[in-house]
DNA sequence: GCCGTTTTCGGCCCGACTGTTTTCAGTCG
């Protein structure tokens, strides 16, 4: 093997040469290169690991990767290049990647800014725009010259996405503002956040009104609203104070059904209704469904699908992948609903790296609605956090107790957050461990093992006859660090075998990815969903977890603490063989 | 270059907005 070559560096390759196709008018190729990379952008596993063990059929199952793409990838993944991308780099060595994230900037403007100017890189653009050379290409002139200096600027000061931990409340406190504004019928989330991708890159909200005009003006002078860059009667384009970007689309009413679609996308997803409606007769639009000139009687999103043949989809499922084919064999199973947690467990609290007390945070899950939460600290490995040892564990199971006595309405359970030590022992011996209500393990030490080796130590630590849930099993924190090395088929089905939960977490680690979600469901390897909160605002990240279980395709009966405390705690010990 | 509930060949999504233009191309979602 040559060079490594991550998944993210062959996204970045394809669609690289889907610009430089773009940028040139080749026809329906730059489409092929889009679908296959984001078919594999929406992967967890490293396709240059999947590539070792199963080799090239291992790229079959990837939505869009035909004979030659998947020879590429081939050729990506064992030379650490590819010959078409080279070609292209060799005949126009500029960085097309970088000029496309010029907001407003395409491949055919980059590839022309490369021809007249000779620019390669950001910095070259950036001093051309300043000496007024743009303004001179034949084309362009001084708004566009001053558009791409404020773009490259936003570029520089925004730094790309932002986790959806971040984008979500921003947005939700918009949209209750917008709703009060008089003449306002609708207001909601679409687009990425409406999808509850993991990270945003826009902020895109939809609304009706009987008063356009008022609307508009509102949403202008809101606080979050720093520049307004587009200002058409439907359509808004404007920059947020969090650093993003994102439309306000003023929809018909009599639309919202196809409105809500088309602003929800995915982009791909869109792409395969549209081409279904095609085969009907029809054709879609956000402006309706439409036989002739005649527009159907479609109001909501549900009426669509169906007249499209297809069950309908939720915004998570909707990746352009396998959903569309499985709505019309009506094989989309009824997701886990949001708020449909009645425990948490995994808590922690100021016995070791937590802000509150054991009664503060029982208190804050109550609040939202829960009755069960268990407490897990960390133990004495992780000595930074002043982890527990045996004799702090049995005094907090006092504690417990006082609080258990004391609370109403919810149940805290003596747990613990207990470190799977390098050689996949455990941390605290048994005598201390059969002291409490369940045992979750977790690892927070020596990542780097060898994949081979890690996975031998996580399945020996499921093997462990106390242990009933695995948190945050991969090691991943989103956008800023990647998940540990190990084979996750074998710890899936080690699960299973050993009647071990696997834990997603709904903090900003969001681990397990939604891949592997899928790929317990399909298994038949149970879930959990918690906080991992530190501090009793974090419950909130229940809601994300959620969300994470519903892009894995997970059902309520996948997830155990749906179900109230004592059958939650049946089905753990039966889950035990 | 991909794909199949009319297809292994012949198709391949739709409209709003802007800028630099005298009628349209490029970008975006």
């Amino acid at each position: 093997m040559a060079k490594q070559m991550n998944n993210r560096r062959i996204v970045e390759i394809l669609r690289e040469i889907a610009l430089y196709l773009r940028a040139q008018d080749v026809a329906f190729k730059p489409q092929a290169y889009e679908v296959a990379a984001e078919g594999i952008a929406g992967m967890e596993t490293e396709l240059s690991t999947l590539y070792k063990a199963y080799g090239k059929k291992c790229l079959d199952d990837i939505p869009g990767v035909g004979a030659s793409i998947a020879e590429t990838i081939e050729e990506l993944v064992t030379t650490g290049n590819t010959r078409a991308y080279q070609v292209l780099k060799k005949k126009y060595p500029f960085d097309m990647l970088a000029f496309s994230r010029i907001p407003e900037v395409g491949p055919k403007t980059a590839l022309l800014l490369y021809k007249k100017l000779h620019v390669k890189t950001l910095r070259d653009l950036e001093r051309a725009g300043s000496a007024h050379k743009i303004e001179n290409v034949p084309g362009l002139g001084h708004k566009s010259e001053q558009k791409i200096l404020r773009g490259i600027a936003f570029l520089k000061s925004s730094g790309e996405r932002r986790i959806i931990h971040d984008v979500l409340p921003f947005a939700q406190h918009m949209v209750e503002n917008l709703r009060r504004v008089e003449g306002v019928t609708h207001v909601d989330l679409a687009g990425s956040l409406r999808r509850r991708k993991e990270t945003i890159g826009d902020i895109d909200l939809i609304a009706t009104t009987r008063k356009p005009k008022e609307l508009i003006r509102a949403f202008k002078s809101l606080p979050e609203v720093v520049r307004v860059l587009k200002a058409g009667p439907q359509k808004l384009a404007v920059r947020f104070s969090l650093g993003l970007g994102g439309d306000l689309l003023v929809l018909d009413p009599n639309a919202y059904g196809t409105g809500l679609v088309h602003f929800t996308g995915s982009r791909e997803h869109n792409i395969l209704l549209r081409e279904l409606a095609q085969k009907k007769h029809l054709k879609l639009s956000e402006h309706g469904l439409f036989r002739g000139k005649t527009r159907l009687a479609i109001r909501t999103e549900e009426q669509l699908y169906r007249a499209l043949g297809l069950q309908w989809i939720p915004p998570e499922l909707r990746v352009g992948g396998d959903e569309i084919g499985l709505a019309r064999q009506k094989k989309i199973p009824a997701l886990i609903p949001y708020g449909s947690l009645q425990g948490d467990l995994q808590v922690q609290t100021d016995w070791t790296d937590g802000t509150a007390s054991i009664e503060d945070m029982a208190r804050a899950a109550k609040a939202l609605g829960l009755s069960y939460m268990g407490v897990t600290d960390h133990t004495k490995a992780l000595t930074m956090t002043g982890g527990l040892d045996e004799r702090r564990l049995i005094q907090q199971g006092k504690e417990i107790d006082r609080v258990n006595k004391k609370l109403r309405g919810l149940r805290v359970l003596k747990s613990t957050e207990c470190d799977i030590l390098k050689d996949g022992s455990l941390d605290l011996h048994d005598t201390a461990l059969k002291t409490l209500d369940l045992v979750c393990v977790s690892i927070h030490s020596h990542f780097a093992l060898p994949k081979r080796e890690m996975t031998e130590r996580i399945i020996r630590a499921l093997k462990h006859p106390l242990v009933n849930i695995f948190l945050h099993p991969t090691g991943r924190v989103v956008g800023r660090r990647e998940p540990y090395q190990v084979e996750m088929d074998r710890v899936i089905r080690a699960a299973r075998e050993y009647g071990v939960v696997l834990e997603i977490n709904g903090s900003e680690r969001l681990d397990l990815h939604e891949e592997y979600i899928r790929q317990c469901v399909d298994a038949g390897t149970k879930l959990v969903i918690n906080s991992d909160a530190h501090d009793p605002r974090h419950f909130s990240h229940l809601d994300h977890g959620i969300a994470q279980a519903r892009k894995g395709w997970a059902r309520k009966a996948d997830v155990l603490n749906t179900r109230p405390l004592k059958a939650f705690m049946v089905a753990l010990k039966k889950n035990r063989v």
